[in-house]
This record gives C-alpha cells, sequence and structure tokens, in this order.
DNA sequence: ACGCAGATTTGTAATAATTACAAAGTAGTA
DNA sequence: TACTACTTTGTAATTATTACAAATCTGCGT
C-alpha cells in the first residue's frame, strides 16, 4: 500500500525516498491534522534515525509541490493536511482539536478574483468550540437556528 | 480625539490605561495588520518606558474582549487588525503584505451552521503573490477571467 | 562491483516569537 | 493616608523553526 504514496509523490514531482514516504504516509492515515512534533513523535519510534530536520523539510517540499496543505489556524503549531480538495477547517479553542467542515458554498469564496492580486491558496478558517468543550465551559448553546 | 479610542475600549470592558489607549490608537491609524513587534517598536520612542510584555498583554486582551482581530494568516507572526467587521485577508507569498478584501459572498461563508460546533469566529485568508510581486517573480498573470 | 556527483538526511547550534513570573508601580477607595 | 486590586515592567525560560555543515545515500557510468 505504500507504492501509492510512493506513486503519489512521484506524480506531485517529489523524489520518494523513506522518509518523504514515511511522512506522506502518516499524513494519509491521520487526517487530523497533526502538527510537526506529533508526525515526528509518531514516526520517530519505527525509524529510529529519522531527524526532527527531515520531517520539516518533508513538510515544506510536500507544500510546495501542493501534495498537502499547511494550515496556519493554530497559533501555536503549523498543522499538515494530506487532504487537498476544497474544504474548511475548524478549531477548537477549548481543547485544539481541529475538523474538516464543508462551509455552505466554498466555491462563492474560491471563485474570487481580485485586481491586482494572484491568488494562489484560499482557506477558510472557523473557530469556537467543539461539543465536549461547549458542554464543560458550560456557555449556553448557540441559538440562532438561522 | 484619543477619548474615541478610550471610549471604545471602554465598551468593550477593558480598562483604559496609558499603554491600552496607546496600542488601540496605533492599530486604528495602522489598518496594516501589524505584528506586535511593529507595534511595539513603533510606540517605543514616544513611551520610553513600554514593555514588550505589556504590548503582548495588551494586544491578548483586547482580541479576547472583541476589541480587536488576530490574524494567523501569516506563519511567522500573529498580526492584529482594528478593523472587526466582516472582511477577509489576503497575504502575499513574495513580500509578506496583508491586504484587506472583500470576498464575494462572505455571508455565504459566515452563516455556514455546523452541528456540534460553536463557531465564534470566521477568517477567510487567500494566499499568492500582489502587483508588484508576481510581476518580479516573472511569473505569468492569471489567465482565468472566470 | 567501484567510485563519483548530486541529492538527501542528520544533528547541533542559532534565531525568533512568545510566555511565565515576580517585583515595581498605579489607581481608586475607605 | 493606607490598603487592595489591578497593571506594567523586565528578565528568564520556553518553544517552534531555521541555518548549516558533516555524514549518508542513490543512481549512473565505467
Amino acid at each position: 500500500m505504500l507504492s501509492k504514496v510512493k506513486k503519489y509523490l512521484v506524480e506531485h514531482g517529489v523524489k520518494p525516498s523513506i522518509q518523504r514516504i514515511a511522512v506522506m504516509n502518516y499524513l494519509c492515515n491521520h487526517l487530523t491534522h497533526p502538527t510537526v512534533d506529533e508526525i515526528y513523535t509518531n514516526l520517530s519510534p519505527n525509524m529510529p534515525t529519522l531527524s526532527r530536520t527531515t520531517v520539516y523539510n518533508t513538510l515544506r517540499l510536500l507544500a510546495d509541490k501542493g501534495a498537502i496543505l499547511q494550515l496556519t489556524i493554530d497559533e501555536k503549531n503549523v498543522r499538515y493536511d494530506a487532504r487537498t480538495d476544497a474544504h474548511a477547517h475548524f478549531i477548537c479553542l477549548g481543547c485544539g482539536c481541529v475538523h474538516d467542515v464543508v462551509p455552505v458554498q466554498l466555491e462563492k469564496v474560491t471563485i474570487a478574483k481580485y485586481h491586482d492580486l494572484r491568488i494562489v491558496e484560499t482557506q477558510v478558517y472557523y473557530k469556537g468550540y467543539c461539543a465536549a468543550c461547549d458542554g464543560r465551559v458550560g456557555k449556553s448553546k448557540q441559538i440562532d437556528e438561522v
């Protein structure tokens, strides 16, 4: 099954080294928008020689080649996503978890066209509280059922 | 004219100290989405005792109270915006400048409603190249006139 | 199989943004 | 004036990320 990942890398102009395959594979199997540290920490046991720097380098390369998305939704750490199709993200201000969400008519945003700006990428970020945290914090549920 | 700023702070539940007024005022007069460092560096000469920590504290407080927006569009630094009405942002991958843009039908995105998520804030970020950088990099202009 | 050239990985050291924290200062009030 | 609570300040610590050079690997021609 790694051959699929390998192929995916090649298709995006990335030479498929062991490390790159491992990182890409990890992202494919964990669509939880992991941070650099999460990725490194989880791969490390099975790849003792893996360097944190390599993970940084690889993620940057993959993002540059369009093989993955780089999310800056979290003020603390950059997060990465193997899903590259049009979708938005939600981050919980309570627990920090990040979820995929499909905003109503994302196309309407994506197609936006501007004067002198050449737009390469569009990100839609929602911030708030997930069900678990909303309950815990005790804040009243959103009322507007629109 | 600082009394306006003062009033604005009070309205947002922020006790208007000299430092807070200065930071808020700076943001109002510089809608260029400055970083913490920019703000500190520019206020410092006129307020020699101002501490960088105070700027950090103040910006966090103002953002928490909803008096300003915190932008995570720039992977490097958090940026701040005194404009709190619905609008999106563009960052140039060449020079790093950040512009306000009004995306087509932002309401369509903002109104989005989700299952178990209580959404508090919505951010739309565009990344690409501004006119100056696009020319300089020599990349071909976007073709799709839609 | 051998050795070379270029790319990749590694580890450490440096940089930069942000936070923790405790001391000093300030404002309002009894 | 004295007290209390809040704010500011400065330094030290923490954390994410980058720079960089040495080590390693890969593919290729011989």
